[in-house]
DNA sequence: TAGTGGTCTAGACCACGGC
DNA sequence: CCGTGGTCTAGACCACTAG
């Protein structure tokens, strides 16, 4: 037989594109399957392990493995540094901080992070730029606690994107993306007309233990994409 | 000992953050870090390799496995249905078949999916509602021979969107958000003034072996925001 | 309570790729 | 070459949960 874990997948995958395994119906076991491919049940479970986690098959402990009724699929979205997205591109990266300030944070945005009233926080707004053109807009709230030495680091040398990346990894948090018109500011800073359609994205991030990390509010210039890979 | 994969993922997590790994630096072997443990090599690798597959370590054979330099989080965007991203928030979901058509498909468009020119195709436009109220316009190319029986299945019982997943789930493709103005047709189809900002989907999908399936575009109302997991 | 997936082990061989 | 991670095995025990 000599089966991999792969040829086991791709014949799983198979099975469930030709719909011989139809969705929300069971198919066999790991025992019997190991049995069919003439492999270990531990091959079996890392092929199948690997379909669920694509979200192709659903499986619960007892009830057996089905596919999945929509074969839901994930996207991923590799988050770039600004800095590498835009070298990526062939183009020269710059960055201007615009403010910095030690400014109370407005009760919404402290209730979205889950902060108490005291928590020292700082803002950045930092203006991002491809060959000198105006690329990213980013409004910046940190929670000083999480990133120790935030205040006085040098973010004139090295831009809070990267520097955050490499002082303060976060853990886990989320990414909101939306379409928002170009306010007074966004409109001069990034060099287009007031109302023009900007993607906007909104991260919140949160470091070991759910301690709200960073707030960031980005608005990209006009006629920016976003991919995932599927 | 008596140590899950899971400890010591979270033990190798707490050595990265903590920066007792640091970025860019070898951290021991599988077997050095198995006898470290008291567990066996088999299950260092299943913890390693789920941190790798979550960005944080960069790992190659001979080379060694390296904390990576700047860990690269990787986002996950679980594509919804609209009908259950409609009804997950207590609305009831509805959609109308604006147009369908067999028309030629645009020259720049054939060349995005790298279709030839005489394939067949069929354009479908659908409104969808939450309560009513317009949700999402969808603009559609279909590719025929990768979805058998499209071209005769009733849209307005099952919305294109369900249909398709149903009977020709994709093995890949890309998705791009932008934002774009409502022109003139979006506007009116989506209640809204010409100009106003909306999130912009584009999505390709392409079949086992490359060939392409279809090619979507949505435009969702106004406000509407994506959510990605950290 | 019995069946299923989840995990661990000890050992083995292999593929890649620095050196 | 030869060290490293990638994978497979045969068997075992465990955790969860449907019936």
């Amino acid at each position: 037989m000599a089966q991999s874990w792969q040829d086991i997948h791709k014949e799983a995958l198979r099975r469930i594109h030709s719909r011989e395994w139809a969705p929300d119906t069971l198919i066999p076991n790991e025992a019997d399957l190991a049995e069919e491919f003439g492999c270990s049940r531990a091959t079996v479970n890392r092929a199948l392990r690997a379909l669920a986690e694509a979200g192709w098959l659903e499986r619960r402990r007892k009830a057996g493995t089905r596919v999945a009724r929509a074969p839901q699929r994930r996207a991923q979205l590799a988050i770039p540094l600004l800095r590498e997205e835009i070298e990526a591109r062939g183009q020269r990266f710059a960055h201007r901080i615009l403010s910095r300030s030690r400014s109370k944070m407005p009760s919404p945005l402290r209730a979205a992070l889950g902060l108490s009233d005291d928590a020292p926080v700082e803002r950045v707004q930092t203006l991002y730029l491809a060959d000198g053109h105006p690329f990213a807009l980013e409004d910046r709230w940190v929670h000083l606690s999480a990133a120790p030495g935030f205040e006085t680091a040098e973010l004139e040398k090295t831009s809070p994107n990267e520097w955050l990346v490499q002082h303060a990894p976060f853990s886990h948090g989320t990414l909101d993306y939306s379409a928002a018109p170009a306010g007074d500011f966004e409109a001069e800073q990034l060099g287009c007309a007031p109302g023009t359609a900007l993607l906007c994205m909104q991260r919140s991030t949160f470091g070991p233990g759910d301690h709200a990390a960073t707030l960031v509010t980005t608005h990209f210039a006009p006629n920016h994409r976003v991919r995932l890979e599927i």
